[in-house]
DNA sequence: GAGTAAACGAGACGGTACGTCGAGTCTTTTC
DNA sequence: GAAAAGACTCGACGTACCGTCTCGTTTACTC
């Protein structure tokens, strides 16, 4: 359009406050308590803003949890067993003390209900954070010290999956001890696929 | 003292209409879009009458699921494994066709906001389920087919917890052939802490 | 008193109990604020005992109010004015800091509503007040000093409608001193109806 | 500051249809019936809507009492009798056949009970008409007729309020004979009360 | 530089549901 | 066989947020 001037512009401290207040507010209130409202008050700003750039609370709090990486390297040792050992601790740390552990429960109700939300949680959050234990299952394999055959995504699962559901529906006590049983538990599991008899599961036999 | 009598009486047709109203819209609208109005307003009871017998739609979600023990007897065969496959592949069904799957995750957000909800649900909806497998596993061991030792809470909640996280968290798909493999894994695993077999495998670590 | 020859039997003590626990909330909360659910349950009694006796909070009312006659003799002292300037002074008393005062424009709405009402208040509180004013009127008229073709009820309700409508209505000011200047303006009034050659009537008041 | 404006906006169109939805539920259901909710589903508006604007339905109701003037001019004809007769008479009238009548009874309660919405009653409603009635006492004042020092406040408090004693308390009949008689009274009070006049008594005659 | 339209803050809007309260009625249990 | 206790249905209360929608007011981009 040749008379035509003006553009979008996204304002980079707007965005900054929002993003900040969000951060606040779920340490604070937690998400369930975290309103659009209170958001847009905090950041002052107002609730339109918010509603340009981020469709629901869920993708706000995604996009929080996004930019905190609070993923360091996973410093692989070669040593299997405590590599994952060190790495479930910091997923017990993480969901029972950091951030995490209030808001993603409390998110997975909206999860649920939104698969476009679901998927961004996905991508932001969950496949970043299993992709380093990913490494270090595959490092194993190469070495020979896994079978090949190994299903790396049900192990992953099993194992989150375990500290994850005591959090919010068993109730059982989630504590570091509880790292080194887990990751006995489904190495041995592992291991014993190894060998192609596999008809005879009930001996380890290797 | 005059007079001095007098008793209560909670009406039996409206608890029952109150508790049939929640199990419709449960699955009409799915636990996060119904509310106590529309529940009241379905039974054709006022709000109050059920307030005055429910603190909140958690627990009375969980009353409704409580009623239905959608939970057969668990066939005893004695092959371990098949009872575990079977027994999987319900929890499987249970979470991704029945009423629970659209449920427990909605309702997870109020669970771990409420410790006195997450108590009744436990004792209500998860405990009563979970005796059941460990009856299974409880009878193996007693056949000398695990070993005595095992932490059967652990491989349960590694077991249902795979089925969960994947079905919230990382979305990998949740099929019946899944069921067999994570039965195996865990299974595998649970025989290699068996204490004669024991000739190598891993280091003390405890 | 409701209830009897000997049939049923209004219980007395229970009767009391809920008078007592009437007048006890009049004067501690005011009658907008009084329930009959307060009422009761102060009373140590069920709800439908308080409605069985009394079909509203304004009956109840008016049966308190009308067992505290709280209307001493009047005095006839022969002098016209100073008579019914302690008369006024006395209403105004009763409405500016008695229990009458707060109850009687609360109870309004309720009286306008509900003829029945309305007349039972008047029967039981506003004409016994009435008549000791219009006792004295009448005698004054009986000694010559009031014209007899005078309109007492007029007066009475110029005089009373001044005082209660300053104090629902107008706000003007309700002192004891507007009793002298209220009686002199409607004596003065009356004075004027007697004889047609009427010249001169009365000297400073004051 | 990058952005940075903004106002309010009290919608005129909202603001007219609560009004509107007001007074119709005024005359349909009367004060004591009317609700805030009735109001804003009349209005096709939210309640908080009606609750940003007004704190209550006293407010309301003064606001659509105090829109409707009533109160046609006051035409001075020199005949202080005739005026004040006439204007006794309308005042009748409203109360006892328009809205005023109805409501402002039932609203007393409200009033007694919220000095500042007796403040805005009477701001908006009681003195404007009040003031046309002291009008013509002035003048009348002016011309003579009236002595310089007369209470003129508790002229009209004795004269309206004797009306609205009869509606809501002592429920003679209101009619507009009594009028006359009302004014009367009351003029030949005040009169009486002329300094040139006065040359004997009041006090007992005898 | 000027013109223009986007994005902005503010917050009002129509709604929905909340959880509480009291009204007046009804039912059961007990004395 | 009445009275006490209290559960019942009903409906309004006043509040909180929702997500949308004007309002004027800045900018910042394009010409």
């Amino acid at each position: 359009v040749p008379g035509g001037a003006g553009q979008r512009r996204p304002n980079a401290r707007s965005h900054k406050a929002i993003l900040e207040a969000t951060g606040q507010l779920l340490a604070e209130v937690g998400y369930g308590a975290m309103t659009m409202e209170g958001i847009a008050a905090r950041a002052g700003v107002g609730k339109a803003t918010v509603y340009r750039w981020w469709s629901s609370k869920a993708a706000l709090a995604i996009d929080v949890l996004g930019e905190n990486p609070s993923e360091p390297a996973d410093e692989d040792t070669g040593d299997l067993r405590g590599d994952l050992v060190r790495t479930v601790e910091r997923v017990i740390a993480l969901l029972t003390r950091g951030l995490e552990g209030e808001i993603i429960p409390a998110m997975s109700a909206d999860l649920v209900r939104d698969p476009a939300m679901a998927e961004l949680f996905r991508t932001r959050i969950a496949r970043p954070r299993r992709s380093s234990v990913t490494a270090i299952l595959d490092r194993a394999t190469a070495r020979g010290e896994l079978p090949k055959k190994l299903d790396v995504p049900l192990m992953l699962d099993a194992c989150v999956g375990a500290i994850f559901y005591r959090l919010v529906i068993s109730g059982e006590p989630v504590t570091d001890e509880m790292a080194g049983d887990l990751v006995d538990l489904l190495l041995d599991g592992a291991r014993a696929r190894t060998p192609k008899r596999r008809t005879a599961r009930r001996r380890p036999a290797r």
